[in-house]
DNA sequence: TGATGTTATATAATATGCTTTCCATCTTGT
DNA sequence: ACAAGATGGAAAGCATATTATATAACATCA
């Protein structure tokens, strides 16, 4: 099951990621806090996620529910691998090695990784 | 200037990154390796990456010379924020954790990184 | 109750961008 | 001049994004 879901599909996504259960409203509502586009035209997308798998919905009410088919982490995954085959050659360490040196981590972020590499090597 | 290049026309610039300046022929035939499409298809694509300026080219001789405009690193620079701000919340260590967890970096990668950390470090 | 305004969903239509191909035309080397 | 190989432009086929319009469900108040 391919998962690629577009731009405009990603943006909301995000919005179900973060409250986990929404109406087309719900999504409209914070879609518009940053950019203007027409309720229906949320809404017509959501149907169109609804068509392709991305989000399943709950219809026995008139306000129809939606949630998240794939995680927010299946998504990451899928966007990882893009990047890295497209423009990373295939390394990972450039990757991480790019985003470490232009996205400026702070000093917890860090430290986040340096235990993570300590586990990575305990398991050699 | 916005720099967005397309599916197809990361497929090209990979090609003209890596051998530098080619022609379309170059380009074509590095691709067809790997999917079957004509070469009118291959030209016509890096004719509008012309027109948006993501390639400049050499017009003297009867064929046309091809560079590229933007580097590899800009490239990735974009991809990389996107995403980040897309599907990682904004968090840069969570984009490393989830790229080294699950695309098991070889131990050579694992040392890059970790001295890419040691001198991040030191800068503090 | 039932007329009316509000809020949902569904459908149809349109605009735009990407990808691909066909074909006409130009250039060059022999 | 001719054949081979190159570019340029028109156009078709899709996918995505957006909006307008139609229709159904609900609430409520006189």
């Amino acid at each position: 099951m391919e998962i690629k879901p577009t731009e405009s599909e990603l943006e909301i996504l995000q919005v179900i990621w973060k409250k986990g259960q929404c109406t087309v409203r719900d999504v409209h509502e914070e879609l518009a806090k940053n950019k203007d586009a027409g309720y229906t035209t949320t809404l017509k997308l959501m149907q169109i996620m609804h068509d392709k798998g991305l989000v399943e919905r709950d219809t026995t009410a008139k306000t129809h529910l939606y949630k998240a088919v794939i995680t927010r982490e299946q998504a990451q995954q899928t966007a990882l691998d893009k990047i890295i085959s497209t423009v990373f050659k295939g390394s990972t360490s450039d990757l991480v090695i790019q985003a470490l040196g232009h996205h400026r981590a702070s000093k917890d972020e860090i430290d986040a990784i340096k235990s993570y590499l300590r586990e990575f090597e305990d398991r050699d």
